[in-house]
RNA sequence: GGAGAGAUGGCCGAGUGGUCGAAGGCGCUCCCCUGCUAAGGGAGUAUAUGGGCUUAAACUCGUAUCGAGGGUUCGAAUCCCUCUCUCUCCGCCA
């Protein structure tokens, strides 16, 4: 949400900077409704206080025994038109509270402008592509032949856009997302939380998932809980109407959980394989920050993110999103992209992103500062990483001519030694 | 799933129709006193939002908020209805 003081105050500006990731804003609709509540606002408060006044004299006229008809009979002049005008006020805040809760966030300066994911800007790369001596397969062929990955049972089980794993495969996928928890517990300091996979309205209309963006997911109408399309929804929502001691900032957490996704609109991108799925494993960062620091957070987060790819050896680089290309919460997102040889590409893998205060406005998201006021936080989460991704990254990178993959180095210990994986 | 109890400010906790944004306590801030420490005294201390004033802040006058949403009433923390959540007991259950 954003700071609907800034809307009011420059409207036309707000509208300047939100073209520029390609969302418009109706400045003369939202005159109109700021004009009318003006207007209603100050009416309604105007005959409210009349009537308190009056109520409180009937209370003290009615203690000392006095006749309470007069006061009684202009209170009752008032109702008619204080009904009308605080259902008036009522229905039209909830208009521009609909208004304002749909607009995205505004990008940082610091963001490259442009229309769409064409006009990100690389901004660095690590590793080089390995050379192949024979033809490189794809996860697909790879998992299938190894007998580790079978997308026509989970075809059959769920239907499409599912993976079943199973054997040295699942084992791996289960060692990545340990890997990656231990890492960033271990040695990044983020704290490990377990959180819910179904989550209220309240939570996705807090991190900016709703109203807007209800058709990408999976809703349990019977109960009305969601799925979760990614850890950042439950595990931002920690602070949600918390006001937090100045003491305890930063909190930084990781949590692995599965994430669940429609896919509306995607229909026939990334057909093939485990790349894009209705439901895959991530490890997410989460960072609760002042404003003071909350842009180095960024930087330090991103790094945490790319160190596990470096970790496992695996070529990446990082790209600064667009305007146009960023989500509706963002005021910046650096996407780091993962080396697929057999798409002979750099496919995202991570994307981590600053809200500033955008997530936080809506839930109600604080901390105490230094005069012990509450004041907004500023909220940033990261992929560190997706963790389907960085299988097919390892299957893709790391296979020999036969298809066998060898395991890398970090992962190992979490694969009690084995070194390479072979046809079960 | 059945029966019952409950939800009040940063925290604890009073408050069953009127001057209550809310006693009291704790915590916190400032001041005083005490040559340190401990103890003591005084004052202050919710959030959101609108108007006025202002470069802004401060300030000031309002409004709303005692789990959420409706209702009764001139007036609701207090009465009624619905919902959510928490706790206790029973049942079921990994």
């Amino acid at each position: 949400m954003l700071d609907i003081q800034l809307l009011r105050s420059n409207p036309a500006q707000v509208a300047e900077r939100l073209a520029t990731r390609g969302a418009s804003l109706d400045v003369a609709a939202f005159q109109a409704l700021e004009d009318e509540r003006k207007g209603l606002q100050v009416r309604t408060q105007d005959l409210q206080a009349r009537r308190n006044a009056l109520s409180k004299q009937i209370g003290q006229l009615k203690a000392k025994g006095e006749d309470t008809a007069a006061a009684m009979q202009e209170v009752a002049g008032l109702g008619d038109e204080l009904k009308r005008n605080e259902e008036a006020l009522a229905d039209l805040l909830n208009r521009i509270n609909a208004f304002v809760s749909v607009i995205p966030n505004l990008p940082h300066e610091s963001v490259p402008v442009g229309q769409s994911e064409a006009d990100n800007v690389e901004v660095s790369r690590w590793g080089t592509a390995r050379a192949f001596a024979f033809a490189v397969k794809d996860h697909v062929d790879l998992g299938e032949a190894l007998g580790g990955i079978d997308f026509d049972a989970a075809t059959k089980i769920s239907g499409a856009r599912f993976t079943l794993m199973k054997g040295a495969v699942a084992r791996l996928h289960r060692a990545l997302a340990q890997f990656m928890l231990d890492t960033h517990t271990q040695e990044h300091g983020y704290t490990e939380v377990y959180a819910p996979y179904l989550v209220n309205g309240n939570s996705l209309f807090g991190t900016g998932q709703l109203p807007k963006f209800h058709e990408d997911l999976f809703h349990i109408k019977d109960d009305g809980y969601f799925l979760i399309p990614t850890a950042e929804v439950p595990v931002t929502n920690i602070v949600r109407d918390e006001i937090v001691d100045l003491a305890q900032m930063p909190l930084k957490f990781v949590c692995h959980t599965p994430c669940f996704r429609r896919e509306a609109g995607s229909y026939g991108k990334d057909t093939r394989g485990m790349i894009r799925q209705h439901q895959f494993d991530k490890v997410e960062l989460v960072r609760i920050e002042t404003p003071e620091h909350s842009w180095a957070a960024l930087e330090e987060l991103t790094r945490h993110a790319e160190i596990i790819l470096e970790k496992l050896e695996l070529p990446y680089r990082r790209v600064a999103l667009c305007t146009g290309d960023m989500g509706f919460s963002a005021a910046k997102t650096y996407d780091l992209e993962v080396w697929l040889p057999a798409q002979n590409t750099y496919r995202e893998i991570s994307s981590c992103s600053h809200f500033d205060a955008f997530q936080a406005r809506r839930m109600q998201a604080r901390f105490r500062n230094e005069k012990s006021k509450p004041e907004l936080a500023h909220t940033l989460n990261g992929s560190g990483l997706a963790v389907g991704r960085t299988l097919v990254a390892v299957l893709e990178n790391y296979q020999r001519a036969d298809g066998s993959i060898d395991v890398p180095v970090a992962l190992r210990p979490y694969m009690a030694g084995l070194e390479l994986i072979e046809k079960a």
